[in-house]
DNA sequence: AATAACAAGATTGTCGACAATCCATCGAGA
DNA sequence: TCTCGATGGATTGTCGACAATCTTGTTATT
């Protein structure tokens, strides 16, 4: 889960501070320290971080066009806010996306890639085991290896887009809707099942496997949307 | 067209200086006044707008967020600048977003935006055939198209994102990989053929012939990058 | 001649102050 | 009592000045 930080959080040594403002609000904001759809003060921020109004501005109408917040003139800045129908148009896109992602990955992930990521699979293995019903970590371990497959897919714009913004929308809300407790090791199989297909250079079957996965927790999403009428087709 | 350049353009009356700033600089980098790799020189560009320093930073910014422009601390802003690959892994990214929006266009288009939209495609029609050879009112056309296509998917995410950061680059390079003469009256007819499939509620035709349509676009691009072998298959 | 260190100039980053706008509270009138 | 308007306070927007950093051109040394 380091890498995904390590997206924003000023990697090395930023010199900027409105970058480095920048990195702090977005992991502040994804952390839920910032809560969806609440108001953000310049002097209040300004003082927080101890700078001065100048950079903390230019930060946010960074995080406004990474679109992270929303913000009206002359009245302020808020943290976006998704409604649960956005969060699913969020996860139709990760579909569509990360299916070509894995479709790219198969062709282009480097054998020295494939095993890290197994390893990286057994490691969730273990976590899971260890804080069994917690869905957390695994959680966050779900996007480090979606973070790992796009980055792999080579295509540079695509790692950019899924890494960027709507990563951060989609850690953003993990906690609100959290997946019921049994998926976690399922969850972990399909990742299991997916990876071998990108071993075996089955690109199409890697694609398939991935939008079935993504689709699986949109319909998770879903169902609590609408707990009632699962069979409601509009 | 003009469409896509009120999403920028300062829609009705914007009232701060850095919208209004931003809004512009997208236009003026998208029509390649400040042609791709350009450094921006913030005292020369406060110059130009008659405005001071900080609400142009602020700009800057917002467009960095967008990826329209790259910044390298304490050296300045450069307009993007892509590669012949990253253009093609645009049009790759397209190709899956856009075919999923034709699929949910196909369920939720209305048939006043249907028929809105016939009329915009006869319309280039007589377009093509005035100018003839002139592929530029065309491919503004296409992208005219495709921005409705979007939009009618309601799925606002994705209309964001398309409508955002992707488009605006896919503009921005539209003159130097300018398309084969042969090619609107053939793009036209593809129009046609998708928005006959969303019109018979068929999301999965639809869905194919989009990916086809912008598939070719991108295959004609990759074709300028290996003039040669054009059978190359990676 | 080539490389390295230095210095001048310009550019970027930061700050505090002032102006413009909005918001909430209070009061007046119907 | 309710609605409307005004006034004071706070917040956002803008500016010019100063500090920090980089770039470029020059000079000196090997």
């Amino acid at each position: 889960m380091a890498e995904i930080i390590e997206l924003n959080d000023t990697s090395s040594e930023v010199r900027t501070l409105a970058d480095r403002v920048s990195g702090q609000l977005i992991t502040a904001i994804v952390r839920g320290d910032i809560p969806p759809g609440q108001k953000i003060s310049e002097p209040e921020l300004a003082r927080t971080y101890g700078i001065s109004r100048g950079p903390l501005r230019e930060a946010i109408r960074q995080l406004e066009g990474l679109r992270l917040v929303v913000r009206i003139p002359h009245v302020g800045a808020r943290v976006v806010s998704l409604s649960p129908e956005e969060l699913v148009e969020i996860y139709r896109i990760r579909e569509a996306l990360e299916g070509m992602a894995c479709r790219l990955a198969a062709d282009n992930m480097s054998t020295d890639e494939i095993n890290s990521l197994r390893e990286l699979l057994y490691q969730h293995e273990r976590n899971i085991q260890e804080i069994d019903g917690r869905a957390y970590f695994q959680k966050e371990g779900d996007l480090d290896f979606h973070y790992r497959i796009v980055q792999s897919s080579k295509n540079s714009k695509l790692f950019e887009l899924l890494g960027g913004e709507l990563y951060h929308l989609v850690r953003m809300y993990r906690y609100q809707f959290s997946v019921s407790k049994s998926r976690p090791q399922r969850a972990l199989k399909e990742h299991h099942r997916i990876l071998d297909a990108i071993e075996e250079r089955d690109g199409e079957l890697a694609e398939l496997l991935m939008r079935r996965h993504i689709g699986r927790a949109r319909r998770n999403i879903e169902e609590r949307l609408n707990p009632t009428n699962k069979e409601e087709r509009e």
